[in-house]
DNA sequence: GGAATAGTGTCTTTTAGACATTATGTA
DNA sequence: TACATAATGTCTAAAAGACACTATTCC
């Protein structure tokens, strides 16, 4: 390729070169880039959100979302699937990772100039987390609970209330379901359980079913039953998840016609 | 408040206090925060996107999304909308301004680690653009052509192919269509343009009409009627946008249940 | 009046909600 | 056998696609 290009378009390359060699960022104004993860799990029939206690200052001692400063050999992707291993352990292999937002208004972060990407998780049923260097707790909690009660550092609460409605949203037109449940093979009860417990709705397990099963390419019937949870309960089939990318027509969350 | 603080509080209050005098983001690697800007729009009954040719370093000569370094006293909302002001001189008010994603591969851009904050905007027919300083040329191109011929400086090419994904998506469920037009009164033709360049599909105008008059809250009708813009074509009657923020149930586009 | 688009109405198919009915595994 | 949930089926209502038909305006 080199030797096709003529004098002018080498003159281009050692310009860009020169060009670079003098450009020196440190000569602005300091920016740094952090990641906060929103991860969500189900736990005890409820919808909950993986929170630590800060170690550190600032906002020592207040709840937070986990998550860290980027590094630069690594992208903001990289380093929000290096902060869900560290704080989530569990199940890593079968978590889904999204990025939900950047918040930059100055004067979030009291350190300096802080932008944060935020990210979403949605793991299996998860081990107790274990807390960090930094970090005095790490714990989950009701994702109701930490939005009506909780003194959240930064601007977390905003970045899970958005992150709540981004997974709510989702559930509607991609087959995210699954990622709650910790087994491959799963009942469509269980699936219908994760909708009711992320939407905060009852549904009607008839026409739940219908509607799943007619979406092409969704879910696999598999071999084997599920014996029932409830004594005196009729042992059901199992399914695992397909390779379906959307959800078409969408599942509706009873209710979001009024906005 | 301060007054009902106990002497711990106070502890902690100065703790914080001596932390960040010491704090100095200037330590670490640097890092900076861009903006750019997917400023989509309908010119020749075809959806375009504005283009700006690089007039320095780095990617010198190659089109490119408008955009720029956000400064540490503003938001990247902010930035974006400085940006959109000088790219996009006319016409602000009505233009909508929603953010992308933030793309941050190491090595996107050869000056260092510079993590980009990509927004969409939606603006109405607009006059022509002017370079700005560094700027050679600033020109509307069919986002089609874009996409099929040029070649975009840095990673502006996946950004483009998001945004155009995100602006068809949220046709079918926010009344985002009027935002590319420019009278604030139009027919239900003109709306249905939209769409269909948009989508880049033929719509049923009766169809079309039935399901957007459905809509509660999406149009108003207003007085007066407007010209066929074909001779011989009966006049037609003249809405405005109102007020709602979803469509339920949204409009499809045809053929996005195959994914 | 003719042409061309605006606007209305109708028929059919698809999909969702409500709910009755049957099936099956467990105590 | 009784019970509880799983799974299927039915009826109805809502919504979308196809398309015929009427209305209005400009030439």
């Amino acid at each position: 390729m080199i030797q096709e290009l003529n004098d002018g378009e080498l003159d281009e390359l050692d310009a860009e070169e020169e060009f670079l060699k003098h450009y020196d960022l440190k000569k602005y104004p300091a920016q740094a880039v952090t990641v906060d993860l929103a991860i969500f799990t189900i736990r005890n029939d409820r919808l909950a959100i993986l929170l630590i206690q800060r170690g550190d200052h600032p906002e020592k001692g207040k709840w937070a979302l986990p998550g860290g400063f980027v590094n630069v050999h690594e992208s903001v992707e990289e380093a929000a699937a290096r902060e869900l291993k560290e704080e989530a352990t569990l199940a890593l292999d079968k978590s889904y990772l999204e990025q939900l937002k950047t918040y930059a208004n100055p004067g979030r972060d009291p350190r300096g100039y802080i932008v944060s990407v935020a990210y979403v998780a949605l793991i299996p049923k998860a081990d107790n987390p274990v807390a960090g260097d930094d970090t005095n707790e790490a714990r989950f909690f009701a994702v109701e609970d930490v939005l009506s009660d909780f003194d959240l550092a930064f601007d977390h609460r905003e970045i899970i209330k958005d992150g709540l409605a981004r997974v709510r949203a989702k559930l509607e037109y991609t087959p995210l379901a699954p990622k709650f449940l910790d087994d491959a093979q799963f009942t469509i009860s269980e699936l219908r359980r994760v909708y009711e417990i992320v939407w905060g709705v009852e549904l009607n397990p008839s026409n739940f079913r219908r509607k799943v099963q007619s979406v092409k390419g969704f879910l696999e019937p598999v071999e084997g039953k599920r014996a029932s949870q409830v004594e005196g309960g009729r042992a059901s089939d199992l399914y695992c998840a397909s390779d379906v990318t959307t959800i078409y027509p969408p599942l509706r969350q009873p209710g979001a016609e009024d906005n």
